[in-house]
RNA sequence: GGCCCCGUAGUGUAGCGGUCUAACAUGCCACCCUGUCACGGUGGAGAUCAGGGGUUCGAAUCCCCUCGGGGUCGCCA
């Protein structure tokens, strides 16, 4: 080894050892006699002095230096003059006299600031990755996701799971997301595919007896990126034989809580974690990867406003649609441009408009209301007891805004939950350091797919409807609830799974439902199928994305943060420039011809 | 594919129709400096204002297109 401690290790306790270190400049402050070179590592800096009365050709070596050298110094610790001592550095007692240094590599100045912590246009730091990580919050980043897998894999092996890899060449399957393929040298005219979570092998490895299965799994979905998505991310990917849904839950519940206690133990985690259907959810925040650090919920108006004069939203219940809303607390002295902004925001979302109701200036009483005081363009089409119902029912008092939509549900629950979530924003209801995270249950099986005109899977065709709704299947597919479940955290979906289905001739049944002929199902499920021939024990699992745990835990807003190379929203790395062309060669070799476009 | 936002020395920002020959901070270069730690001091170099077109007497500034980046809708079983 180049060095006999890191620099940031040493401490009062080594004064007078004589030690060799090896880093990057991180400052130099020339004094023109007395140097300090500050020597960064990854534990940290150590401030080295070069004094030319102690070695004057070290000393002449330092003035060569500049910031991210890589040096080699030897010297003896030694205690700072009393008064000198540095104490915001874990280092600042003591400092190293140079006695000896080698300058390892030379560095040009770098396109922009390791050793401040100043935001970089991101395409820049992304081009420039290796320089970006060695800045303190990436290291920082990088840190935490190694410490929380290694304690997902502590926690698991100790639970008796088997660590299994599965292949990243597989087999493309049309449905869900678009795959990746890689072309077959061998094969003219056939591909593999990246998989897009090793669903069906992880099912396979429980037919093989393996009963408790989990992998730091990288997954690839060919879709448009996210803050929260990437072409490829990393699940932990796991499943279990002779389960029930407890005890899939019981099992993530326990591990994230003492996952967070061990490893941020500053951060707030409410248990046990809250519960909440399917259709609650979306009846009571208008999203199911909803935030409960914040409560805010949204409430359904339709039947206080059905016969109302406003014509906006008696019309729209009489179509069907829905009117509901949200109250913001103490804004009802939101400017006309605020408004707007939020206006603005619900049709970006889709919604026709956004009616505001302010409820006078200040706190108080709903009793002491009166119209005047309310001020909202739909105000003279409504009555005082129509506005105190709707301010009763989203609990709304004195002061505060309501924010309402109308029109057709679907539009309405993803407006109001993103009105919810911008408005927790901007009056910082939601506690960055509580981590809130939920199990959302009872999903329904199937969704009605209007483009393709026939049934499909809610979470995927392997999932198992609830035992009691089987026979649904054949009356009211609509009505069929499935195992399935997610877990939800800070208003981002953590993780997905469910109990899959293990006899076959149900699996078939679903298949057919979904619109599969049986030579579709036999091409693309064949070797499943069949698997569940063989003595397929009941099996079930959950796949939570460690990209977003991470980032919540790290609270950082993009998973690009938490990742060591990523790829921008236009799925380029700009780290490698890939995606890149290829020589005629190679596409001959796999039997490939680029089309003209 | 749609919508919104952004692009000014290496980096981060200011300037938003005329006095911009583009400012500030920091970084960079040179010299001075033996107790600094975001060291200090003096001096210096550094920008076709993303690119192209237009409006105007006059454009970094207004308009259009292109490129690049970000957010989002669609998409993501």
């Amino acid at each position: 080894m180049l060095k006999s401690h890191s620099c940031g290790e040493l401490r009062k306790g080594d004064v007078g050892k004589r030690v060799t270190l090896a880093g990057w400049v991180d400052r130099r402050r020339d004094h023109g006699g007395l140097i300090f070179i500050d020597l960064r590592d990854r534990a940290g800096v150590s401030q080295v002095v070069f004094n030319p009365e102690v070695a004057s050709s070290c000393h002449e070596t330092a003035s060569q230096v500049r910031s991210e050298y890589v040096l080699n110094v030897s010297g003896e610790v030694a205690l700072r003059p009393s008064g000198t001592e540095n104490l915001q550095l874990a280092t600042g007692e003591i400092e190293v006299i140079a006695g000896d240094c080698t300058i390892l590599s030379t560095s040009e100045t770098p396109p922009f600031y390791i050793n401040q912590e100043v935001e970089v246009e991101e395409s820049l730091r992304l081009r420039y990755r290796y320089l970006d990580l060695r800045r303190p919050r990436m290291l920082r980043n990088l840190t935490l996701r190694h410490r929380v897998v290694e304690y997902i894999r502590n926690f698991l092996n100790a639970k008796g799971f088997l660590e299994i890899e599965t292949p990243i060449m597989i087999k493309s399957t049309p449905e869900g997301a678009r795959d990746y393929l890689v072309p077959s040298r061998v094969h003219p005219g056939k591909f593999y595919a990246l998989p897009q979570s090793p669903q069906q092998l992880k099912q396979l490895l429980m037919v093989a007896g393996v009963e408790k299965y989990y992998q730091i799994a990288k997954c690839f979905r060919d879709e448009d990126t996210r803050a929260d998505r990437q072409p490829e991310h990393t699940q932990l990917d796991l499943e279990m034989s002779f389960v029930t849904e407890e005890d899939i839950l019981g099992l993530i519940e326990e591990l994230f809580t003492s996952l967070v206690t061990a490893i941020k133990p500053d951060m707030k985690v409410i248990t046990p974690f809250p519960r909440v259907t399917y259709d609650d959810a979306i009846a009571r925040f208008g999203t199911d990867h909803l935030d409960l650090r914040f409560s805010m919920e949204t409430g359904d108006l339709s039947d206080i406003v059905a016969d109302s004069e406003f014509a906006v939203f008696r019309d729209t219940v009489v179509a069907g649609g829905k009117v509901k809303g949200i109250c913001a607390p103490g804004c009802s002295s939101y400017s006309r441009h605020q408004l707007d902004e939020l206006n603005k925001m619900a049709q970006g979302l889709g919604a026709r408009g956004l009616l505001t109701v302010a409820l006078g200036d200040t706190p108080g009483s709903l009793d002491d209301l009166t119209l005047d005081m309310v001020k909202s363009v739909a105000a003279r089409f409504l009555t005082l007891e129509q506005v105190k119902g709707i301010a009763g029912r989203l609990g709304a008092g004195m002061g505060d805004l309501l924010l309402i939509v109308a029109g057709d549900p679907k539009v309405v629950n993803k407006v109001l939950s993103e009105l919810r979530a911008e408005m927790g924003n901007r009056l910082e209801l939601a506690d960055p350091n509580t981590l809130a995270f939920a199990f959302i249950q009872d999903y329904p099986l199937l969704k009605w797919d209007e483009e393709l005109g026939r049934w499909d899977s809610e979470h995927h065709p392997f999932t198992a409807p609830k035992e009691e709704h089987i026979p649904l299947l054949d009356t009211a597919p609509e009505r069929v609830r499935s195992q399935c479940y997610d877990i939800v955290c800070n208003g981002y979906e953590l993780a997905s799974g469910s109990i899959r289905i293990h006899d076959s001739e149900l699996q078939h049944k679903i298949f057919s439902l979904l619109g599969y002929s049986d030579e579709e199902i036999q091409q693309r499920f064949g070797t499943m199928l069949e698997a569940f021939h063989y003595g397929p024990p009941p099996h079930g699992g959950i796949a939570p994305g460690i990209d977003r745990l991470v980032m919540l835990l790290a609270g950082e807003e993009t998973i690009r943060e938490v990742i060591a190379f990523p790829k921008n929203q236009s799925a380029v790395d700009l780290t490698l420039d890939a995606p890149s062309p290829v020589t005629e060669e190679q596409l001959a070799e796999l039997h490939l011809q680029l089309r003209d476009e």
